[in-house]
RNA sequence: GGAGAGUUGGCUGAGUGGUUAAAAGCAGCAGACUGUAAAUCUGCCGGGCUACGCCCUACGGAGGUUCGAACCCUCCACUCUCCA
């Protein structure tokens, strides 16, 4: 799932997120992520329900994930008190004060109109003790049964999509029945349950545990990609994924590197979402088949081949290495364009390698190949 | 013709006796980026070494004062401004 924070896959237009590759339809994504924190202080959830939701405000019919916004309160750091009933912070923008708890997630969530909401969750920093860590996991499961009593059985009147239809599948019934997405109708958000309980193992078999109970649509594994070494987060991965159940969508938030999805498949995960190839592409550091590569670097200038040649991206069918390195060191806004283009493209192309070789029964020998082919050293 | 200001490392530009191989910015060269306060941040950036230290070359040129000079003095060269 490519980040879309604030209803923008940063440096493109819809259309150019929908046009990846004028040649394959498997360069285009079903499905972005956008941030409950950061759209509810700007524009406010209020404009955006009156405007149709986010899909109708950014014109994208496809699917949309949102975040509750417990990582932001979490990474922003700014002054913000937790408590049982929900978080106090402020706005990172304008200082102004603002209160978030499952219930008022889950209600800015279903009005911006999403297709999957995320549960409000608290992510403990990386070096809590366990103590502490058990105590904020307690607090993010208590926190999931209130975002799942919170979810609206009704669907919401505002949020109406010309193209709709496309919310996610699983439409487990609830108590009352009424959450039936209908065709051609965005219904209530499906929701999904995110495990916590930082680097322990007994942690997050019981958070692993208490989350499965709850009739989640999906479950996520939180608090991770926060600092730890990635040993560690992998040990965790490796751990948890098994335990999760089997038939709903895993989702492992915040990850990763390419190298982090094909392993986070071998553990079990079918969901990543991650601002590593946006940001990323922003920065000049770009994807390849054969590793990752700076384009900033003096060695690109007079270099007149492709970013990846097996990349069937608008970038490297159009414009050459030697360009784009241009484009970058002149700080042209289209650098940032080309380059998120390409990453984008990289990362879906890789999930679909991983899907087919799935299918075909080979994901094995796929995914020894692509991890000797990434450390490979970049010509 | 007269008066004044200036010449610093690739560029712009601080510094006016020692802590200066010389601020800062730019350019250049690398690196980082993992539920996005990021088109951001970090490092290196005169040369050479048997490098956590030593040597050489450096603030227009030449000479001088001084224990010590980019900084003070003399002459020369060049640039700019103003007045006739």
């Amino acid at each position: 799932m490519p980040v879309g924070t604030s209803a923008s896959v940063k440096a493109l237009t819809t259309d150019q997120l929908l046009h990846l590759s004028p040649q394959s339809s498997v360069l285009s994504p079903q499905i972005i992520l956008n941030n409950t924190y950061h759209l509810m202080l700007r524009p406010g959830v209020d404009l955006l329900e009156k405007l149709g939701g986010v899909h109708r405000f950014m014109n994208w019919d496809r699917a949309v994930l949102s975040d509750s916004g417990g990582f932001q309160v979490f990474s922003l750091a700014t002054i913000r008190k937790v408590r049982e009933e929900g978080v106090d912070f402020r706005s990172h923008i304008d200082g102004s004060a603002h209160f978030l708890s499952p219930e008022t997630s889950i209600d800015i969530q279903s009005r911006m109109g999403v297709d999957i909401a995320m549960a409000f969750d608290e992510c403990p920093a990386y070096g809590l003790s366990h103590a502490e860590v058990e105590k904020s996991m307690q607090l993010t499961h208590r926190w999931a049964a209130r975002s799942l009593a919170a979810l609206p059985l009704t669907r919401p009147s505002a949020i109406l999509s010309p193209q709709a239809g496309r919310g996610v599948s699983s439409p487990s019934p609830r108590d009352g029945g009424e959450r039936v997405r209908e065709a051609g109708v965005r219904g209530a958000p499906g929701l999904f349950g995110i495990v916590q309980g930082g680097i322990f193992l007994d942690l997050r078999k019981r958070s692993v545990e208490e989350i499965a109970a709850m009739d989640f649509d999906g479950v996520a594994i939180g608090g991770l990609s926060v600092g730890e070494p990635k040993q560690e987060m992998f040990d965790i991965v490796d751990f948890s994924a098994p335990l999760l159940p089997t038939d709903k969508p895993r989702y492992l938030m915040g990850v990763g590197t390419p190298q982090d999805l094909v392993n986070g498949v071998a553990a079990g995960i079918d969901m990543f979402d991650c601002v590593m190839p946006t940001r990323n592409a922003r920065t000049g550091s770009l994807f390849t088949s054969r590793g990752k590569l700076n384009i900033k670097n003096a060695r690109f200038a007079d270099d007149a081949g492709p970013l990846d040649p097996e990349c069937s991206c608008v970038t490297c069918t159009t414009v050459s290495r030697a360009y784009l390195r241009h484009l970058y060191v002149n700080g042209e806004i289209a650098a940032s364009v080309y380059n998120t283009i390409h990453n984008i493209s990289f990362y879906l192309d890789l999930m679909s390698k991983v899907r087919q070789a799935i299918a075909s029964n080979s994901f094995a020998s796929f995914r020894e190949t692509f991890l000797s082919q990434q450390t490979r050293e970049t010509e």
